[in-house]
DNA sequence: TTGAAAGCGATACCAA
DNA sequence: TTGGTATCGCTTTCAA
């Protein structure tokens, strides 16, 4: 009796003897049809289990349902970051509840031209940037185009695009206040990458911080770990060979924080009596060493779904707009209690 | 005098005086065309930048293009586990070169449904699972819709798919071998989970480690650190209360070997003087502690490929057929040297 | 080996 | 508010 393929349009509208365009527009929600006739074409899209073919949808001009995440870097070190994991949970929930698929392309230079390609042909309704470089081909060029998107992280100046953000510059401020606060009299930074902007924004503020104590600039060193563990490691070590009367330091990841724990460890650095450290993300990684990261947070998952919510804006055509996560510090016992 | 609009194959079909049908055979790389015409084809697709449209091929009949992922954790969990991350840029290399999407699918309570009916839908050429479960629901309905699918794990015996896998009864044999041959008296294993097939097999072939050494079965004790940092710590917390006289550790997965190594901190004990750990892996995590963690791996990277191809031969209708990483024991800091 | 033409299953414009 | 219908761009018989 039924044919062995999927209902289509034309099945139900024969069905609910109306035409394809009303079934259409049921099933798209458009306003303004007969409230009886909704009913009557859900009963039988429910009866015969109708379900739209998204490629003849995406090819008659409709949505095609998908979003393009754009990761910064290469898939292993993301997975090393659980930081990414927290958001990326959250602008999943948004979308599968939305029914959109989320398809994971890979912002290096090896796949620029082939991503590229991937986003100018019509692919998705939308782009969600995940993490942002100070200057970005790939967001740049679908910008000039027009492609809807957002970002997890502050674009250059000159882009107006949606985007999420952590006030780093507030974070950067209140790392140098508790490390000063506990007694620390002599500071070193570990930074990430200059091109990246949270990275630059954090160490501003950390020198505005330490402005605002009145801390002697003189005591005060500066290295990049490059966002990775390995380069923090090395990074920890140049910095207290160099200055070892360092005190306090502000790591820019709980990724990288690793790294400088290790070198602590292995130099028989005390944590906190010899060195307070204070590290970035409050992601599951601040839980891994012992002792346990005081680090600086925001809600991971709620801006992954605000990153999403942006971006599902910007697609509905809704002006660009921006929204920024108050820091938090978790006190851990990497650093210790502030003095009277 | 060029249009705005996207080239189609029709245009090149005019411009190169042949038919749409023949420039299709080209595209699709058919044999059987006439190889000037192939040639001048192919040019006039360079010089006006032809590219298919991926849904009017799908509409058509051809491929997707998209493969499924699979996820069979939380997302915010998947990435506290670098051991993923590896696996993935293995995949996404083999998929990306051949212009392959990969969309992200969870497969848990909440998105089953959806996720099922996504992929009943045509939406995917294949699927791949990361990580199995003893008794997938998913997984099985795809197999009875014979949806092309390959797994990285080993699946319910009863499924003949391709997957790839690591040899976790020999890997748990190793640990066994390794932790009696460097002293150790009385032996406590944290467990994953028994409906994971790899958590089970690990357990057997450590049991079937210490028979080969002639371990007596009542200095071994067993418990579940659920696969996840917080389970075990619990797990090993509870572990020693009720044995402080183990003074050897297997535990199934970096991960949770970092809850391990944080419960023992905690509790003073040094590792590996008084109680060596071996962990499952060799991820990135297991650098993360100190002592760095001796575990058991496979070249997860290289796994993430194999699946990928597994997969792509099982799309060109291949056989199935299976793909078993040998383990290797990678000693650092938390297990001693084997006595003489 | 090549071409003609019939779909594939929606969307959206234009009338009614 | 509803319906008719052209259209989207490709794949795939079937003939020639």
């Amino acid at each position: 009796m039924s044919s062995s393929k999927r209902p289509t349009l034309e099945d139900v509208a024969r069905l609910a003897k109306v035409s394809r365009a009303t079934v259409s527009r049921v099933v798209r929600n458009v306003s303004g049809v007969n409230p009886d006739i909704v009913n009557k074409v859900n009963e039988v899209i429910a009866e015969i289990g109708f379900k739209v073919n998204p490629a003849a949808r995406a090819l008659a001009g409709g949505s095609t349902q998908t979003i393009g995440l754009v990761f910064r870097e290469k898939l292993s070190d993301l997975f090393r970051n659980a930081y990414w994991g927290e958001v990326l949970q959250g602008i999943y929930m948004i979308f599968s509840d939305l029914n959109y698929q989320l398809t994971i392309l890979v912002n290096d230079e090896d796949h620029l031209a082939s991503v590229e390609s991937y986003l100018f042909n019509g692919h998705v309704d939308g782009v969600l940037f995940l993490g942002v470089d100070q200057d970005d081909v790939l967001m740049q060029n679908l910008y000039e185009r027009k492609i809807p998107m957002a970002a997890m992280g502050r674009p250059a100046r000159n882009l107006k695009i949606s985007f999420v953000d952590g006030d780093d510059h507030a974070g950067g401020s209140m790392a140098a206040h508790k490390l000063i606060e506990t007694g620390c009299e002599t500071l070193g930074l570990i930074s990430g990458r200059d091109d990246i902007n949270s990275s630059r924004f954090r160490v501003n503020g950390f020198k505005e911080g330490m402005a605002e104590m009145d801390f002697p600039t003189t005591n005060y060193f500066e290295i990049s770990g490059r966002f990775t563990q390995e380069g923090a490691y090395l990074a920890t070590n140049e910095l207290l060979n160099e200055h070892p009367d360092i005190d306090g330091i502000f790591v820019l990841s709980d990724l990288m924080a690793l790294g400088v724990m290790e070198a602590l460890n292995e130099r028989n650095i005390k944590v906190p009596e010899q060195i307070s450290v204070i590290s970035n993300d409050d992601s599951p990684n601040a839980l891994a060493t012992s002792p346990k990261l005081t680090s600086l947070g925001y809600s991971s998952r709620e801006s992954g779904q605000s990153g999403a919510e942006l971006l599902l804006d910007v697609i509905a055509g809704k002006p660009t707009r921006s929204i920024t996560f108050n820091p938090y510090l978790v006190e851990r016992g990497s650093t210790k209690n502030a003095k009277k």
